[in-house]
DNA sequence: CATATTAATCGTAATATTGCAATTAACTAA
DNA sequence: TTAGTTAATTGCAATATTACGATTAATATG
């Protein structure tokens, strides 16, 4: 099929797969490491950095933008993205929460 | 393709993004969430408890699995299924790093 | 032994993902 | 206006993922 079975899973699972499913290319996590590097920068300047074909990063942003982990603003001929900060917490919080599960939990083998 | 070019990538980002990946699928969320909660179980009672086909169950098993974040031993007939804490806790550890890179940087917009 | 139980594997279908070349749309500058 | 630049979109091919039924392998039980 290809298509997960969405429905018969809580809001929490679904949230933390999203979330997790965006990070699960190497291309969405450079593109990420690269704009807290730079605070912000040029679509073309991530063309050149990471190294795969315009329309390939273009693909990998619109993943990045569709969850608010990015945001772009045309200027001119450009577009300069940035973090999406509000949704990189929302983020933060929402897998930190399912990593700490361990701790309530004792270690069993 | 369907294929990822992980040659151009670093160590880290292959890293953060094969781990996340393994958490992209709500499934795979839900299993890990039953084990913490549970401690240890049967796949059967994975089965029951996530209600997609035995099949389907041992695949997403399959890849937990192979990152170490589960571990299976077989008791008998049944398989009993577990949490893999070190490598859940390297995984913590990746994608901890890998999320506080906002701490370094300023929001800008 | 024969039968049942459990879970991995196989085979297959449907869909998604990745990647790129080519095109298009939007804007700038001459 | 025309030409150039940038990035999104389209179209396509290759591969991966998800899901399930059927089968298999391993172990238990009668």
């Amino acid at each position: 099929m290809g298509l997960a079975k969405t429905e018969i899973f809580t809001l929490e699972q679904n949230a933390v797969a999203r979330f997790a499913k965006a990070l699960g290319h190497p291309a969405r996590v450079a593109i990420l490491q690269h704009l807290f590097k730079t605070n912000q920068c040029i679509c073309g300047d991530l063309v050149l950095e990471i190294g795969l074909a315009q329309a390939t990063i273009s693909q990998h942003l619109k993943a990045l933008k569709s969850l608010g982990l990015i945001q772009g603003s045309v200027e001119g001929t450009t577009v300069c993205y940035c973090v999406g900060f509000k949704n990189w917490a929302k983020m933060k919080q929402t897998l930190s929460v399912f990593f700490d599960q361990d701790l309530n939990t004792p270690q069993c083998c």
